[in-house]
DNA sequence: CTTGATTCCGAAAGCGCTTTCGGAATACGT
DNA sequence: ACGTATTCCGAAAGCGCTTTCGGAATCAAG
């Protein structure tokens, strides 16, 4: 509880808090010299301004937020620390704050995002997992918060947001497959509301055609986002009379569960089977064997979607701020030849 | 941003603003009648009280902040998430914030600390990863900020703490391990100034003389928090001419690494040799073979915490808020008699 | 030396809400 | 009927900072 307030510091100086308060921000009508005098006393004092008072002065909440759903377990945690260190990073560069609500529904986001924006306690919101038809989008818009959103949903003209080419990752994946001289690829795929595991659906379809192969309903196993999810989907897969030699699965957690199921089953990733993961976690360099990925670049992921932020607080138009970045494809154990 | 402020919701009932701001505070000096008039004219006008007035006005944060210290891939991941989530439980429920805040560097920490409690901003912080001697504890109290750490430090007397018993946890892993028959048994460790990773180290040496089993520095290999800690951590282990048959690692994330170690050195982990882990993530039910591991209970970890920190806000004595939970053995499949 | 332009700072009005205080209106007692 | 308690609400003073406005002092120009 910093007790230099202002008045202090400004009867300290001999001035009147007004002239601080301007000397303290870099108002061009002080004088240089008084305004190193009054920054000098302010450090010296140790005067730390109340941030609630400048925000109620000012109207801007110097804060933005970040709204996670939350269903335990589904959560890519991976994602998660590098976002926030990332955001973090790009928000604390202003001296902002970051405040992080979990949400248990899509109801109580919605209603988080109302209490965050009306409330004026944040000024720009982030959100993440975005589905093919996401009602937070318009609600947002319809709030008139800035946002940017972490993922794309299925008409992404209009607004903010921050992406990878889901589409293209998982075609690369199978035009890899296919080159390695797969024919049965099957496809563990993440819940389809979910824009990115719908678009990562298509890319694997797309993938199958440009490669004149069929696409093949029953090759198209769902899971959710869990290993629990991928180990069940490959139980599934491995009924099939015809079973796939490789697999593309949603996510690497997905896919460290399917291979535990080919383990199972008698049958050896990278060898009997091919398998190939999405997001590129450290955590598939010490799978047995190591996985084979298509990683997604998150390291900077999460401050470039901060600055994006910030930018859109700041007055520039959504649609200017809309970026689509790439996944590669990151060969390690799991993906070869299929079996003669 | 809200348009509907006090003062227009008070004239459109013929109210005070101070009237009308005590009857939805359920101030005891409003006629029930008028504070549900009140209350209903403010859901339909859809009043939202501006944060950062009312926070002015009480002097009251009503934000907590989570610093959480990050250098790039020491992070334990999956706590975060659960922890996040269980923080942002218990403080909402009072409808305050949570301001999570991620420091590069342990001078970066102290300062984001000052800044957050001096500026106002919070009323209370929960810092993480503690340290045997955590120059954070001291500096918290000084500023006179309440605040609850996750785990202790040496000295763990005059403030309030969450922790896990790693002490005990590792002794019971090599009582375990001894109980199958293992005499050589190694460890490989965190770095020594977290305090929980001097705790494991300590309970391993304790657990060792338990059984009068030999303390060999030789058997105590070092890592950071990754796997690839454990993969070099274990690499080191087999260069031993007395080679361990059992190894009790530091984390579920330094065991994969280890394991991977050991299969590439064609020893089978649980079954040419043990493994232990600890955390207990969902993720080792899915190693290949699957993980023994001491599983510390996470879920409610974070809630408790974040409940335990709103006492503290509200006057509690911190020394009364402090707990010490237990890690639970989880047998999987890499924990074994010794290969005779 | 006067005039008009600059510099630089003081004064004051908020930002939107909370909270103490006092008093009018109503209730109670005898 | 009186006086004394209670209820219930209006009035007003902040919380600590920002920002517009105007004016005194200093400057340059005629």
């Amino acid at each position: 509880m910093s007790k230099v307030t202002l008045k202090a510091l400004s009867q300290h100086l001999g001035l009147t808090e007004g002239t601080v308060s301007r000397a303290i921000n870099d108002y061009k009508d002080i004088s240089p010299s008084t305004r190193e005098r009054v920054k000098k006393a302010a450090t010296e004092l140790g005067y730390r301004p109340n941030s609630n008072a400048r925000r109620l002065a000012t109207g801007k909440a110097e804060c933005v937020g970040f709204v996670l759903p939350w269903q335990a377990g589904t959560i890519s945690e991976p994602f998660l620390g590098e976002l926030l260190s990332g955001l973090s990073d790009a928000i604390s560069a202003r001296h902002w704050d970051l405040n992080v609500a979990v949400s248990r529904s899509a109801k109580d986001e919605l209603s988080i995002i109302t209490r965050l924006a009306q409330s004026g306690r944040v000024s720009g919101l982030v959100i993440s997992r975005t589905l093919s038809h996401d009602p937070r989008i318009e609600h947002m818009q319809n709030l008139g918060i800035p946002f940017v959103s972490h993922g794309r949903t299925a008409s992404p003209e209009d607004y903010a947001w921050f992406d990878i080419d889901n589409f293209g990752a998982f075609r690369e994946a199978v035009w890899h497959l296919s080159e390695l001289g797969h024919t049965q690829i099957a496809h563990i795929h993440g819940p389809l509301d979910y824009n990115f595991a719908a678009s990562r659906l298509a890319g694997y379809r797309r993938g199958l055609l440009d490669r004149n192969l069929d696409v093949d309903p029953a090759m198209e196993a769902k899971s959710d986002m869990t290993q629990d999810g991928g180990y069940l989907a490959m139980r599934y897969l491995l009924t099939l009379n015809q079973c796939p030699t490789a697999i593309c699965c949603v996510s690497d957690m997905v896919a460290v569960g399917a291979m535990r199921a080919l383990r199972e089953h008698g049958k050896m990733p990278g060898k009997d089977v091919s398998v190939i993961g999405y997001d590129g976690l450290p955590m598939g360099e010490h799978t047995h064997p190591a996985l084979t990925t298509m990683a997604q670049p998150l390291q900077m992921a999460g401050k470039h979607i901060g600055e994006m932020l910030l930018a859109v607080v700041d007055g520039d138009d959504p649609k200017k701020h809309q970026e689509l970045w790439n996944a590669t494809l990151t060969r390690r154990e799991t993906d070869c030849p299929p079996p003669s």
